[in-house]
RNA sequence: GACCCCAUCGUCUAGAGGCCUAGGACCUCAGGUUUUCAUCCUGGUAACACGGGUUCGAAUCCCGUUGGGGUCGCCA
């Protein structure tokens, strides 16, 4: 029998990082056995679920590249089969119609439980029990003849011949009525895998208070989806050695529930920024330009008058200093006149005694350059250094300040070949002039 | 409260009775390289929650304690 597993979530709005790591966890299972992975949409919340809140689920998965091998199945048009397994249910006498707790509601469909302990092996958590006396009846049908959540899911995965069902542990209790119903309905029982939550430093569930909680944050940010794949793999599940950088074929290749946690586990957006790094590395300078261009538009720093292949030598310049689409921002002078100066970095680096005074003979010197490649300008500065006295870092320091505002960047000879003699002198002479008394 | 789950460095984890004076990664600290930052290199700090058993031997098995968490809807 083959392998189908299902990612099951309700569109009501964001796609939080503890559910879609449920999907990759799905995902990873159904592509390491061979097997299929499946999406259902729980749609039945009519007042919560929402158009654009189905999309988001869509472009969480999308992006992700955790695409379903069969069409998604939307809950909501399944209503006459939910129903149908209730009356059959009704038939053979494993549920009955009261008005429950005499709420004057009317009748809901009540089913009933076999009166005897349940138990089943979760392959995460081991052997689960739980006694008959703790497993109550429980509503399937409500009174106004809409079905209840665990009846659809139970028919649905039924329907949907789901094999493993792989979701968050917030489920567990549920699971032992999911079986009694699986049962009744003669049906065979999936196999369970319950993950851990996903905690925040309190050991709370982690939420959007505790910073991104949501795919299209981490998105936003500037992430690559290759790292937050491979961080929200990791993070509960280990292949049992020290790799931690893994790609997809080798998540699936080495991907099984065994090995899934069964405590919960931290986010650390620290080491999720490390791990976006490493991909940024290894992310092919195209694409690397195209995600920074993304960011540019957005912040109005992009610059159609620039060339083309600009932002090519940007990115060769900064390098890895970019672990994020959106570091490119902290590099905005690359793409405007108007970037601010940092002032601490000013009274240090402009105001030091001579400062001024060896920035205006580094302007004379680099006006008198004409080829202005790195090696030039570095040649430049070295012999005034040697000349005039003083360090080399002390000439290096103000004119990268007058250049970019600031005091941090990329070396500071290949920043000065990528913006250009013109645009150089130009600021060089703004700094003079605005800094000079 | 009842029921259930969980417990190794700050964090993610390796560890399935001797290979553990507990390994790796992130973070952090100290050096080195360097015009700054980042990268890179070297080195360091840092953990088996506690108490009982079982055993020749326990991070690993059992019990208890403590501490966390989850579930107790005609929500999903």
């Amino acid at each position: 029998m083959t392998v189908r597993t299902r990612f099951a979530p309700s569109p009501t709005g964001q796609v939080h990082i503890g559910n879609i790591r449920a999907a990759i966890y799905n995902w990873l299972f159904a592509r390491h056995t061979g097997g299929k992975f499946l999406l259902r949409i729980e749609d039945t919340d009519r007042a919560r679920s929402t158009p654009a809140a189905l999309q988001t689920v869509l472009d969480a998965l999308a992006w992700l590249d955790l695409q379903p091998d069969e069409p998604p199945l939307y809950q909501s048009t399944r209503t006459a089969a939910h129903l149908a397994a209730a009356e059959e249910l009704l038939r053979r006498g494993c549920a009955y119609r009261t008005d429950k707790g005499g709420t004057g509601q009317g009748e809901c469909v009540l089913f009933r439980m076999p009166g005897t302990d349940l138990s089943f092996h979760d392959e995460i958590k081991g052997d689960l029990v739980k006694q008959a006396a703790d497993l109550p009846d429980f509503v399937i049908v409500r009174s106004d003849s809409t079905p209840v959540f665990h009846l659809a899911n139970v028919v649905d995965d039924i329907a949907m011949q789901v094999t493993h069902v792989i979701r968050g542990d917030d489920h567990v209790a549920n699971t032992f009525r999911h079986i009694a119903l699986f049962r009744a309905l003669g049906a065979p029982v999936p196999k369970y895998a319950h993950l851990p939550m996903i905690v925040n430093a309190q050991g709370k569930p982690y939420s959007k208070r505790d910073g991104a909680a949501y795919v299209g944050d981490f998105r936003a940010q500037g992430y690559l989806p290759a790292a937050l794949l491979n961080y929200l793999a990791l993070l509960g599940w280990s292949p049992g050695d020290d790799r931690e950088v893994l790609s997809r074929a080798e998540l699936i290749r080495l991907f099984t529930l065994a090995r899934v946690q069964s405590s919960p586990a931290q986010m650390d957006p620290v080491k999720l920024q490390w791990m976006n790094g490493e991909y940024m590395r290894a992310l092919p300078p195209a694409a690397r330009a195209a995600g920074c261009r993304d960011v540019l538009q957005a912040r109005g720093l992009w610059n159609d008058a620039l060339p083309a292949e600009y932002l090519g030598r940007v990115l060769d310049v900064l390098q890895e200093r970019v672990k994020l689409f959106t570091d490119i921002a902290t590099a905005a002078y690359f793409f405007t006149e108007d970037y601010p100066y940092d002032e601490a970095v000013v009274q240090k680096r402009l105001r030091a005694p001579g400062a001024l005074e060896r920035l205006a003979a580094a302007r004379s010197a680099y006006a008198a350059l004409t080829d202005f490649s790195a090696r030039s300008t570095e040649q430049a500065l070295r012999d005034l250094a040697a000349a005039r006295g003083a360090s080399f870092g002390d000439w290096v320091h103000p004119v990268r300040v007058a250049v970019s505002g600031t005091a941090i960047g990329p070396s500071l000879f290949h920043l000065l070949e990528v913006l250009g003699r013109h645009r150089v002198l130009q600021r060089l002479d703004k700094t003079l002039a605005r800094f000079t008394a």
